[in-house]
DNA sequence: CATTGACCTTGCCATCGTGGGAAGGTGCAG
DNA sequence: CTGCACCTTCCCACGATGGCAAGGTCAATG
């Protein structure tokens, strides 16, 4: 008398508390192909599936998938998420190692800010230079031109 | 008697003040790798060619080049440098047309340099709130888990 | 004149995160 | 039973750049 069949149906599933890579995307705002990347690339279990191949997901895996999604909103790349996940699922973790990702990670973001204010800077300087009319004669393509 | 022949020889060329790839590339700072990618992009002209087909370069092209390494510098995107390539070149271009350009750009920077520094502002936070030392506890993982 | 090393050619693959689409199977409601 | 919405896999695209491989060319040296 086998009450949980290995790969069960779509519905039989649903009633175990499972979710559909449908169902999984609307409740975490990650797109269904997303997850099946993240799959691929190793950031989550391979699903379970149904009889039919259907991907199947539980809590814990909407839970690392809301985790995956709050870290690219930080800008973590996924090797980075990759690391904070292992971390996230190592209970004798040091902290101190979580702290050096997100600071090193800050410290990127701020190289590349203020790559792009040099950049935004001097464009915002040119433009001041720049009449802005009909006429041909433009610094910003002088600068440009050298 | 042919004084230029329609394909001519390295050295007859150089003779002409014309450059291979990798001067071209010395002299302005362009990889050959991208000197080629923004030829087939239509980026630049078609270059001449040798008779044995080495890629042949005037003086104006590596302006043209040079011009298309300034603009990649200050973050404008292939396409855009298209379009100030294109009102490099017209004579009766308006200015307000490359100020439109430059500005919008600078806005553009400006919005993702916003949310970097959401996003550096945010790590930033939780790190100071993170011990950083060899417990597991950490407001970081806390966060993105939820 | 032959060899050699530096350089050129084209073409394919990889990055990184994301989306689009095609072709075919599944689930459910009318 | 039919139709629609959803699922599956697989391939392609973006943007800018680099790497590598296989083969041809040039110039200097022996």
């Amino acid at each position: 008398m086998v009450t949980k069949a290995l790969r069960p149906e779509l519905a039989e599933a649903r009633q175990q508390g499972l979710y559909n890579i449908g169902e999984a995307s609307a409740a975490t705002g990650v797109s269904a192909k997303m997850i099946r990347h993240y799959e691929s690339a190793g950031l989550i279990p391979q699903a379970s599936r149904t009889f039919a191949g259907y991907r199947l997901y539980a809590d814990t895996d909407l839970h690392r998938l809301r985790f995956i999604k709050r870290s690219r909103n930080l800008g973590f790349s996924m090797k980075q998420i990759e690391a904070l996940l292992a971390l996230w699922s190592n209970k004798h973790r040091a902290s101190s190692e979580v702290k050096r990702l997100a600071q090193a990670h800050a410290a990127a973001l701020g190289e590349k800010i203020g790559e792009m204010q040099a950049m935004q800077r001097t464009l915002l300087e040119l433009s001041q230079h720049c009449r802005g009319n009909q006429r041909p004669d433009c610094p910003i393509l002088d600068d440009l031109a050298g």
